[in-house]
DNA sequence: TGGTTTTAGGAAATCGGTTTCCATTTGAGG
DNA sequence: CCTCAAATGGAAACCGATTTCCTAAAACCA
């Protein structure tokens, strides 16, 4: 009835030893039935239950994961696209007995490093979902012993799994040419320093000069950072600047894309009649822009699980080598912006 | 520069006993200035970081936070609403030293309640931020000895944080009354099952009886569910039946309102010109909206950090008695949904 | 039936800190 | 110079499981 229930009470009044319910709980060593079922019984009667930290302490298995979210853009898990990911990746793990945490850095007075703060907890794993690079803690945490993997960062030495932008990139303009049959295309980007809007670009540019399109120099406009108001502000400036106007606009981010709509809507440019919209990402809002969104979908379930899938593996067969990059592909979903 | 790094080793490198060592990492016990700064030194310099699991074993103390999160509505972490909650406490909490931790029910093979998982973690609370009163599990929690604070539920023995619906209600009424100069409304509600549907519902009515308004029955529509598809339903459903068309939709959540507003523009019936809408709840969404959506705010920074607040509080001064149930005021935001 | 291999279960060390109690040293006051 | 109190730091028990090694009993096999 009372709080003192541990191994060793147990132990007791069933008169056999500590060592013995431990076996029973971990269902290995050799117990018999009989002793099995007796204990099992008692416990549940009694409401026992272990205490993680005395077996994390032992073990040295914590079996948590450590999860370096988002902090920089400090939207954390509001941003539906990264909560998404986590929320795959979670339920996988899961099934294999993983919980998630989340790596803090300030706690309380102190400021602790990553790679202190998975010391200090134990975590078996890491999970690296954040929008940053350049971050110096991060790179000392991937050059540890601990395992990591990450759903955005492409690093040497660090296992990720991303979508394949650049076939996203080639799914949109070949739908442009085969069946808009539109030529006279433009391209607002995020900024180059996150490493999918430099893929996306890449891969825009070697098909347009492949293709021979024509492209002036407004064709192709940087927004400043992540979110609407720098695609609203970009797409201003592109139809300010550009001398012929394009037939379709291809939009590096659906987050983006948000932005541009409403430009073009201040603009008295009606989608899809004027200008034809194709975003990225198939953010869940797309489908309830106004007009809905033509998008690139990325997998999100299959990128979280195929992470969750790679870092299992390499905690608890380590032997394994694996493929330190692997591409999720990508869908083109057509809705109502570019149905002219 | 091997990984034999614990308070023993370090003792004995600088011949000085465990416990010193402990003394001086948690900043308490009389320990000299002078080997204080030798110990801290060479703890930086070989690069130690004390184990969490054996101080949470002797302390009985893990400075963690169970958070039950919306398993309910399986929507998880992708629901903008309690994402954002979730992250406010989170950065609060934070700043006292604590973590969260998602509870889990069935890890690996074997389920677990919630209660069996808090001992099992031995947290130091529970936040409940899930759409659901009615499970049974939540229940056995909420009557344990485990601190807890909700953000939605309101239950004996709960301490609850929640905004204050019916002031909600009132002010949107109030507007359109007082600046809208209507008074032939309309009203969508969500599922009563939820307890905040009941409030608006509650107050909606009070309100529309103490003025006398006229409704017919068509004037107030239950959705089935949650989301914007229910929305899209109930507002067909609505003007199907409905004999003089409202001047003003008053829809108690921003998710149903989306579905609102699509199946009004379907029926060529335009917001705000022939129809004003009042949502509920301000989603981050509700300003990407076309239009823009006027709309209730709930104050989530404040919901969140209350309800974190409350909680320390009960861990660490559980002497102190507090109210068991906090409202958290609203407001309204106008945008284009009421400008006509 | 004697010898051997399993099998069941116990004893005890261990994981890595925390904390209480104690002994020694230092300092203050008279 | 002596007494008493405060400041330092150590010894050791403890938190609650896990795990290795070991013994005794049971099962197996000729």
């Amino acid at each position: 009835m009372k709080d003192k229930k541990t191994i060793y009470t147990i132990a007791k009044a069933l008169e056999l030893s500590p060592g013995t319910i431990s076996k029973v709980l971990n269902q290995n060593g050799n117990v018999s039935e009989f002793t099995r079922e007796r204990v099992l019984k008692y416990i549940k009667e009694v409401g026992y239950v272990p205490a993680k930290s005395a077996r994390n302490l032992k073990s040295k298995r914590t079996f948590t994961i450590g999860v370096v979210f988002t902090e920089a853009l400090n939207i954390g898990l509001e941003h539906a696209f990264f909560s998404s990911l986590l929320q795959h990746f979670k339920s996988y793990v899961e099934r294999f007995g993983y919980e998630l945490s989340f790596i803090v850095r300030r706690l309380g007075g102190n400021e602790m490093s990553y790679l202190e703060w998975c010391m200090n907890k134990r975590v078996d794993g890491v999970y690296i979902v954040t929008g940053n690079d350049q971050d110096q803690g991060l790179i000392e945490l991937i050059d540890s012993h601990i395992p990591s993997v990450s759903n955005d960062l492409i690093f040497e030495g660090l296992h990720s799994v991303v979508s394949d932008n650049a076939q996203g990139v080639y799914l949109a303009l070949d739908y442009i040419k085969n069946d808009l049959k539109k030529d006279r295309v433009a391209y607002i980007s995020g900024p180059l320093k996150a490493k999918q809007f430099q893929e996306r670009y890449q891969a825009y540019q070697s098909y347009i000069k492949k293709e021979g399109w024509h492209q002036e120099k407004s064709s192709v406009v940087f927004t400043e950072s992540f979110g609407d108001t720098s695609g609203y502000r970009a797409v201003l400036e592109m139809m300010a600047l550009i001398k012929e106007r394009p037939d379709v606009i291809f939009v590096a981010s659906d987050d983006i894309a948000l932005g541009v709509l409403k430009g073009l809507r201040d603009l008295k440019i009606n989608v899809p009649e004027d200008i034809q919209i194709i975003g990225f990402d198939d953010m869940p809002f797309a489908k309830h822009f106004t007009p809905t969104l033509t998008t690139i979908a990325q997998d999100r379930l299959n990128l979280g699980e195929m992470a969750a899938k790679i870092l299992i593996s390499k905690i608890e067969q380590p032997e394994i080598k694996l493929e330190s990059l692997t591409r999720i592909p990508v869908k083109l979903i057509v809705r109502e912006s570019t149905q002219q």
